[in-house]
DNA sequence: GTCTATAGGTGGATAGAC
DNA sequence: GTCTATCCACCTATAGAC
């Protein structure tokens, strides 16, 4: 279909770039243009302002997102295996696209969420919705404890690799590394453990109470 | 001591709001000016440049931040609770300091945390190894799970909190209400989960191991 | 569709009066 | 210490040739 890129997808993919590194409005124009080889003017061809350009780069981003399913969750057997599919998914999902956490989260401080209210709202109603439905069925079957607020479980679950991966550079230095980040294998290994993690918090069985333990 | 708030105080505070909800890039001397209701120019009488201002902003907020001890922990008596006890410190720490977040988000992803390095590197040996050496003094007493990398577990307690104050307009959406997020009483209850899902995680004597559950 | 040239506006920063 | 006035650089956006 698109044999070699055109002018709109370089552009989109330019100003994807450099609005996931410096934001709105550190980004300019003509950095746009520089970074597609393009006319800065051209910009104006195809979007009506900057405001335009950022809206459409970021429905893109989203649209690819969304259309990703979550297929994985459905393929796998028993409900823990279905918990570790979907964070090996959400694992995947943000290594194939390293610059959504960065234009998610300058989405979130700066426009609240604004331009991804929409897509937001379907990701509650698709795969966070099938998260805790996967929380519900393991309740209902007695694998995981009855007790807990399946979303707020869904929200833990998903927290531990998006702040991973939103506050990299804090998250390298905790773990004595620099401020670009833990090594890949270090990273690895985190993931790995926010599997285990997940599943611990969730299955029930555990002998002692919370309350319990000193 | 400042019994009236002095201009420099009123200049960082009106930066920290400004700087908080718009990021540096965004926000302008002129507005600085105008929400401290001093001078433009006069800021250049106490700062060399835009950038010196933001700098002495957030070594401020660090400052407070890092001054704020976590004796709640020590003050706890038994493991369980001095988990809970760092929790509650967390909460209770971004609840006080609610421009926190945001310009830490900032500082990850506009500059990679380079003006907050040093900050970061003295929570590393202070309040984050404090919070490792509950999790592995739990574990030589047997009340926590072995296999965990203490590190990983830390940084998997920390995440909830975070994540739900940073991402607060997606939480909001995927909780049903808004993108101004979640009412006060559904933040407390997530809170209060926060601390029971890092206590279950942890703990050891789950009668099922985590690949066996059906 | 793509480029050149430029208008119109704003931002950071300074000079200098008070 | 604080304010007025202003310079210069740069940014968004447009007009118009090709």
């Amino acid at each position: 279909m698109t044999e070699s890129a055109g002018t709109q997808d370089l552009i989109l993919d330019a100003a994807e770039r450099l609005f996931a590194r410096q934001g709105f409005t550190a980004t300019t124009i003509k950095q746009i243009g520089k970074e597609a080889a393009v006319n800065p003017a051209l910009l104006y061809y195809y979007y009506d302002s900057k405001e335009t350009l950022y809206r459409a780069m970021l429905q893109r981003i989203l649209g690819q997102l969304l259309t990703r399913g979550t297929d994985a969750i459905e393929g796998a057997t028993g409900h823990a295996e279905r918990i570790r599919a979907f964070v090996r998914a959400q694992v995947k999902l943000l290594v194939d696209h390293p610059h959504f956490p960065q234009l998610f989260v300058r989405e979130m401080v700066d426009h609240q969420a604004a331009h991804a209210t929409e897509a937001i709202t379907n990701t509650a109603a698709g795969a966070f919705k099938r998260l805790c439905d996967v929380i519900v069925a393991g309740q209902n079957d007695g694998a995981f404890r009855k007790a807990l607020d399946p979303r707020f479980a869904a929200i833990s679950i998903i927290s531990q690799v998006a702040y991973f991966v939103i506050a990299r550079p804090a998250v390298g230095l905790l773990l004595g590394h620099s401020r670009t980040g833990p090594p890949p294998e270090l990273s690895e290994r985190f993931f790995a453990h926010a599997e285990e993690w997940a599943l611990q918090a969730l299955l029930s069985g555990s002998s002692a109470t919370a309350g319990s333990a000193q």
